[in-house]
DNA sequence: AATAAACTAGTAATAATTACTGTTATTATA
DNA sequence: TATAATAACAGTAATTATTACTAGTTTATT
């Protein structure tokens, strides 16, 4: 019922994570948009953070350090995590058949209703890497 | 370097860890040892959690939903969570293959280090799906 | 038993996120 | 275009999960 309203913080917030391939912390989202709007506050980062993931027009990346971080690309792709510098990336590969084939697998002499998964990589990301040989 | 010291606490959550099926919460944990020493201290059990995760007696399960559980079965296995009540339960499968191919297949064409993945199984648990229907 | 260091309880501090409140911006309508 | 209704905002306070600190207690060692 709610209806819902243009608001240009939203909006600002929206273009910034979609131009973005690294995905930023609420933090870090607040940190640039506050650059365009000096006295937007966190809460709204926040609020409209959530809206977005709720709408389908983001992607929330709850990662294994604890840390969330946001993803501007809905399309659904699997993330990895730097063991050493924390940064998220987006791998670029198509894993739809392993991931039909857990499902299937998983399924098996299971009682409830597989709905899907999410396969998280990690390891040790090209920079890092380079740096350290 | 630094010895480690025998403790009664630590000892009491060890046990009530791997004695579970589910996957308690820091604060679960803190509840249930709570029993047998009154006072002993929230700050005891996540130290104590900590050092356990350190030390390959339990596995920090961080779930999407925010939540960080803990689990006393370190041999590695896929875990589900349920979208409504969110408990997290252990599925009974092996995924190994799965779990190679998915390493191989993102690998290709990354200029960084791929050592390993984590899948997380989501959708309805057993219970929740009995009292839907 | 005496000693040294690890560990603890209790409390304070921090960090991330959410809730609240009075004001502002947006949209629908007159 | 002005008015009214309300979604969204800024600013701040509150909450939650977790970590840090400190003085006292346990544990292991001699």
């Amino acid at each position: 019922m709610a209806q819902i309203k243009h608001s240009r913080q939203r909006e600002a917030i929206r273009i910034f994570l979609m131009s973005r391939k690294d995905h930023p912390t609420a933090e870090a989202v607040y940190a640039h948009v506050k650059e365009e709007y000096p006295n937007i506050s966190l809460g709204t980062v926040y609020r409209n953070l959530t809206f977005l993931v709720d709408n389908g027009e983001a992607i929330k990346v709850p990662c294994d350090d604890g840390s969330v971080h946001f993803d501007g690309n809905v399309e659904p792709h699997p993330h990895f995590q730097c063991r050493k510098c924390g940064a998220i990336i987006d791998l670029d590969f198509d894993g739809t058949k392993c991931e039909n084939a857990l499902n299937k697998a998983a399924a098996t002499d299971f009682e409830g209703i597989i709905e899907g998964n999410v396969t998280f990589f990690y390891g040790i990301c090209p920079e890092c890497r380079r740096e350290n040989s």
